[in-house]
DNA sequence: GATGAATGAGGTTTCATTCAT
DNA sequence: GATGAATGAAACCTCATTCAT
């Protein structure tokens, strides 16, 4: 019976592709407070009661879009850090570049971001989860240990002011955080500065503020 | 007559001073999640049809609770705006103490805050009614000014590099904004680091990247 | 202290009138529904407990405008009932004018009517009171029994066909609600039919059907 | 699947119909003022959700019960109406048996139809909801419609007096909600006259009312 | 495994009326 | 007599989740 698994394998990944793109389709346009079980359902052309076959509630879907939604940018850091720590690439050079890709990371998926913040702040059941996963494939921990690495091998080659690494891994966490809801609010008011001015500004300043003085020399 | 209205006037300020406190406590306590107008009444010890007769509904208590909320803040940040541009303060070293002021501020209130930051993203209403207030004593536009006047006379002194202040308000708006959120996670998980410390390293790290390298001589 | 009691009955009729102006205006602008109690305090410029002070509630505030709004119609359908049993005019032609004067009071009271009408429904208690009010010199009595005397006059008279005065009554009565609801309504779609047409219409039909065949020689 | 599809489309049509039964009880019993999303759930022996899964609304359960309710009458008017157009009755007799076919459908359905006649004062979207209901096939439009048939056939084959049909349609439209919500308070105050005898004194007036004076010889 | 009707707790808001001042 | 803050019952509607088919 070795096709039938197959073949119920496949029709399980189609599913839950569908409900993955219609999860990601729905925060896009009807953000958090649109986001119901009915009309996830409804778009991914599936009935209520098959979304709970695959996961095991609201709260449960978002944590596999948050998951494969950083997976990109889960990568890129990895592979950067990598070659910092394998000496191909300057950290202080692969910090800005780190810094950009989780900026535009975060601009591209900034509406999703946004609601996955939401989630998880609703549901404390969601964080619990989230702190326990320790799998150090899961791409938030790949995300936030790569940019640890980074900042570690800069810390060491002393391009990097003397600083705890991982006090300025949650530095950067945290500011990203804020970039995201800032970019998903939409907010073009704030004095009239565009968002992706706002995105390389905090990478310049971050940037600044981390680099060692002496090092423009 | 006077003497009735004194009083009058007085039960009042007792009953909005007690739904003040009563949103606070409730959304420390519970959440955003957890915060209705039903529990907000029964908290102050009043009937749920005399919490509309103080507000016109669930986002104006909140835009109440901020309003005060803020003040602290506000006027420690518009003092220091103010003697800076008097002369009577260096502008670098007085950026450096708004930051710590909003970082504190946002310490003392970070569940609070993240509620509000909650409540305004659920409902645009209340964003565009933020927005639409100009008014320049209100707390949460003070913040923001005083900031960038901070900013402007740093950039104009020569002590910070040369950036658009608008540009780095917005930043430093956003940053707070993350911290905000962090905070009122009460993550702890963050690689082992306190909240206090990662809000000092943030402003630590904010300040030396805005400061200008040479004004290090 | 006969003059201060002349003071407070001057003070309060006024206070009675504002309150039946500002009754019949928010009828008139915001119907049934935007009729509360509060509004019409704050549009009478009194508190709210003081029109309680005058009336045993909203029931009661109808009852009044209802009153006071029939009176025009009422005295005119008396002296023509008057005139008509003084032999001064002829039934059928004065039965032609009631339903003309009664008509044309509807149109111009149609959103009061229709919100009378509404709160009849709502609280059984009004009806109750309104069945038991036989004091001959109310409007509403004063109306119906003055159409009633014209339709006995014109059946005695031989001009209108042999029936039941009292039912033939009850049906104008009842004809004339339905005709206020429709003029309340502002119902243009009728398949294109004015508001004015029909109400002549139907006071022709309504003529013609009581009108004997033989009093057209 | 047949079998299942069958079996659940019963079901639904069950739960309906106890909606149906439970809405209409409820009207004749409550009016309505009484008739609430709550009690009808529970009347019918559902869940308040269940209503929602049924019905967008109140209103929409409304424009439910009147479309059943004018079903029956609606039929007979039209096949008196096919009849009359095909030369196989009298235009006047028809109209006649149609203004008794109306009544007493009327008289039927009078506390329904009072109720849905205060709802869709009550609620504007209803109205136009109605209004943007063309179909033909729509008891309420039917029912109207084969009014007209009859009354254009009459003035054509000059046994009516001439006059605008549509006009008279609107007369005789309006005219019977008046009965409606007459038959509908119950009100057997009115001077002593039963509500059958007035329902056949109105039938009867306006019969004559629009028959053509020479047409009786 | 898929389906989708049923559930029902829970939320916001309105407003007629009361009553202490 | 006037005031108006307080009351609280009651209404409508949403939606995450279950479970029989």
């Amino acid at each position: 019976m070795k096709l039938s698994e197959r073949k119920r394998s496949l029709m399980e990944s189609v599913t839950r592709d569908a409900l993955y793109e219609a999860a990601v389709g729905l925060l896009r346009e009807e953000g958090w407070k649109g986001f119901t079980m009915g009309k996830l359902a409804a778009r991914a052309g599936v009935a209520k009661g098959t979304v709970y076959n695959y996961f095991d509630g609201k709260g449960d879907v978002l944590f596999f879009v948050m998951e494969r939604n950083g997976m990109r940018t889960a990568e890129a850091l990895k592979s950067l850090a990598d070659r910092v720590e394998a000496g191909e690439a300057d950290p202080v050079e692969a910090l800005g570049e780190a810094l950009q890709v989780a900026t535009s990371g975060m601009y591209r998926n900034r509406h999703v971001i946004a609601a996955i913040v939401r989630a998880f702040e609703d549901d404390p059941r969601l964080l619990a989860r989230k702190r326990s996963c320790q799998d150090p494939k899961h791409p938030l921990v790949t995300i936030r240990d790569s940019m640890l690495r980074i900042l570690e091998a800069g810390v060491r080659s002393g391009g990097l002011v003397e600083v705890d690494p991982r006090g300025a891994e949650a530095v950067i966490h945290c500011t990203m955080m804020g970039l995201g809801r800032l970019l998903a609010t939409e907010d073009r008011d704030s004095h009239g500065i565009g968002q992706e001015d706002i995105s390389s500004l905090l990478t310049g300043i971050i940037l600044h503020g981390l680099r060692r003085r002496g090092a423009e020399l």
